[in-house]
DNA sequence: AATGTCAGCAACCGCAACGCA
DNA sequence: GTGCGTTGCGGTTGCTGACAT
């Protein structure tokens, strides 16, 4: 037997959602908090399955969602930011806040696919339309030049703007040499925190990133630097030791500092036992490169 | 005014990842 | 380690309104 539906679908309603089902949805969503969405249709007392509430609530009832127009500015971030990522729209929608996958999935096939269109520029691969293909690594869009190439040392930064920065850097340790990233970003640590615990796998795709960025978004702030791994590079201190996300950030001393409780080998420069930074609880050892790669 | 076409957007569907027993 | 339930993502569909004929 296969798996049970998602919802009983002959006791369901389908489509527009009415006005009565949207304050339903807000009033329990205010009451009880979001998740559970299996649950949350009948102790609501609506007659939808728990994904048609949940999509509901994310792309049109959250309140802090943004209403109206794109902006000319969110326009070319959604330019950059598709050239780099590809269709993660949900991680494209982390960078605009108050924007949702579903809005800016539709904005990009309605507007931007167009405009590209109207500049000669192939929205796909982000190249001129009349450029022959000429070279692999020329013809395919970054985010998938990106994991054709072998992974090495390199530290990345990536800020939509150039306010603050927070810099952690991550090993990616299914390759041969250790891949750090530093993000710098202008988006507040609290909501970085929250996009990372429900994008964990997509956003280390960052990584791929690599110095072709700047060549192709010069005026988009990536921070882009290669150097060692930074364990290598200074900090005496840390030398025979592991950084845990906390004391990445600055927080040394910090009462979640994890570094004691990280095991890995810095000494062997192996990538598989190399210095294992905790991002978010999420131990070195977990990177796996192949899953993270696109699709 | 009636009909056809198209664009925009909300919603659905299938699948994969995740979490837990 | 495995299987099952849940959640989230991305592609696609279909409804609706605006505009053209």
């Amino acid at each position: 037997m296969g798996r049970s539906p998602c919802c009983e679908k002959a006791h369901t309603n389908k489509g527009a959602w009415t006005k009565e089902e949207d304050d339903r949805l807000i009033s329990y969503i205010r009451a009880h908090g979001e998740g559970c969405w299996r649950s949350l249709p009948k102790a609501a007392g609506l007659l939808r399955c728990g994904k048609s509430c949940r999509l509901r609530w994310i792309n049109y009832l959250r309140p802090d969602l943004k209403r109206g127009n794109f902006t000319e500015e969110e326009d070319e971030l959604i330019i950059k930011l598709h050239s780099l990522l590809g269709n993660k729209w949900s991680l494209i929608a982390g960078r605009l806040p108050g924007r949702t996958d579903n809005e800016i999935k539709n904005y990009w096939n309605t507007h931007i696919r167009r405009k590209l269109l109207n500049r000669g520029i192939d929205p796909a691969t982000h190249r001129p339309l009349n450029e022959p293909p000429h070279s692999q690594s020329q013809s395919q869009p970054l985010h998938l030049q990106n994991h054709n190439q072998n992974q090495e040392a390199v530290t990345i930064a990536v800020a939509a703007s150039a306010t603050t920065t927070t810099t952690t850097t991550i090993p990616v340790v299914t390759v041969p040499t250790t891949t750090t990233i530093s993000f710098a970003s202008s988006v507040k640590q609290e909501q970085y925190h929250h996009h990372y615990n429900h994008h964990h796998h997509q956003e280390i795709n960052t990584s791929m990133i690599k110095g072709s960025v700047l060549e192709r978004c010069p005026d988009l702030n990536l921070e882009l630097t290669i150097s060692p791994p930074r364990q290598q590079e200074h900090d005496e201190q840390f030398k025979n030791r592991n950084l845990c996300f906390v004391c990445s950030l600055g927080l040394q001393n910090s009462k979640d500092c994890s570094c004691d409780e990280i095991v890995g080998n810095s000494s062997t420069g192996n990538a598989s036992t190399a210095p294992a930074y905790d991002f978010l609880g999420l131990k070195a050892g977990v990177w796996d490169y192949k899953g993270l790669e696109m699709k």
